[in-house]
DNA sequence: ACCAGTTCGTTCGATTTCAAACAACCCCAG
DNA sequence: CTGGGGTTGTTTGAAATCGAACGAACTGGT
């Protein structure tokens, strides 16, 4: 079933599904959002803590470097070393020397950060499931799996001209 | 088509399907924001300060007062506080004396922030094409508006108990 | 008129964010 | 071994973010 609102991209516009989509999205991941940085929030982490701290449990050794932490979270790298110290202070995580290269040292999960994990891992899945498996059939589940994977194929393969920065000192 | 992966809600963890759905949304929705914020900062604009414009520009008379602004867009009043100096400065808003209220002032669009508006709503539409759109069939379309409104429904009926905050001075 | 109680928006303070410049280091050709 | 070119992570400085406290102004009852 098409209906004609669905069809072409007219002109400089969005159709009416689209539009009524856009908005829908940028609402529901607001929303989303806010309701799985509430449940972090309360154990003292921000989302991207728990980004890095889950990153590095399923890393071989619980240990990552620092670069590739940014790069698998995409964030900046300035921003990554202010985070980690934070966690660092919270004894969740540490430093370790590489021996091959003295440039970069190995970021660790702690014990502490395994239990940490381990606590707050149930707690962010209900988060999920509250905040978006709950209201989605399974079919639904596995469109939305397929929308946001084309999504990322497709700006991944459309702007690779504009490398994979997340870099910062790079002229 | 239903496979043993996207049935039930396993113990406490998430099935395959869900799984794969969370990451790609995670990843899908952090490089679709990022893309959208580039194109926006290229006029000089923050996500946020391009739906206040949009939602002023819609607004009888292109004026709201600062409170509706901030609970239509989910924002707390001290970031909105923030912001609108930041857009008087540039002359896109300005504020006009509620003669009823001498307590709170009308946020009004200038005749310069119309014309942004228009210059940029289509820019930032062909954004919303280049990040989403573009990637998906009209029928994942209808698909993805149908999900996050169902998220959108769920989450609000769920949980309006905690009222609709966005306040900070209420104690 | 006057005084609680409430609502409105701002100010303050501490934190977070990140781009740009920076220092340390590895690799490898000459 | 030495020096250029690329990498790695940090420092810095300015801006943004937001919770909490604040003052000003409307409301209704007396």
């Amino acid at each position: 079933m098409i209906s004609m609102s669905d069809v072409p991209p007219p002109g400089q516009w969005l159709s009416d599904a689209e539009q009524q989509a856009w908005r829908a999205y940028v609402t529901g991941t607001s929303v989303v959002g806010r309701l799985l940085d509430r449940a972090l929030k309360a154990r003292g982490l921000s989302p991207e803590d728990y980004g890095i701290l889950a990153m590095l449990s399923e890393a071989p050794d619980r240990q990552l470097r620092l670069g590739e932490l940014a790069a698998q979270l995409r964030l900046p790298k300035p921003f990554l070393t202010y985070r980690f110290q934070r966690l660092e202070q919270s004894g969740l995580v540490e430093r370790r020397q590489c021996p091959t290269d003295a440039r970069s040292a190995f970021c660790v999960l702690t014990d502490a950060g395994v239990e940490m994990v381990a606590l707050v891992a149930p707690e962010h899945v209900a988060s999920v499931r509250g905040a978006l498996f709950d209201h989605l059939s399974p079919a639904q589940v596995g469109q939305l799996g397929r929308i946001m994977a084309a999504v990322i194929e497709g700006i991944d393969s459309g702007e690779n001209e504009c490398e994979s920065d997340c870099e910062t000192g790079a002229p």
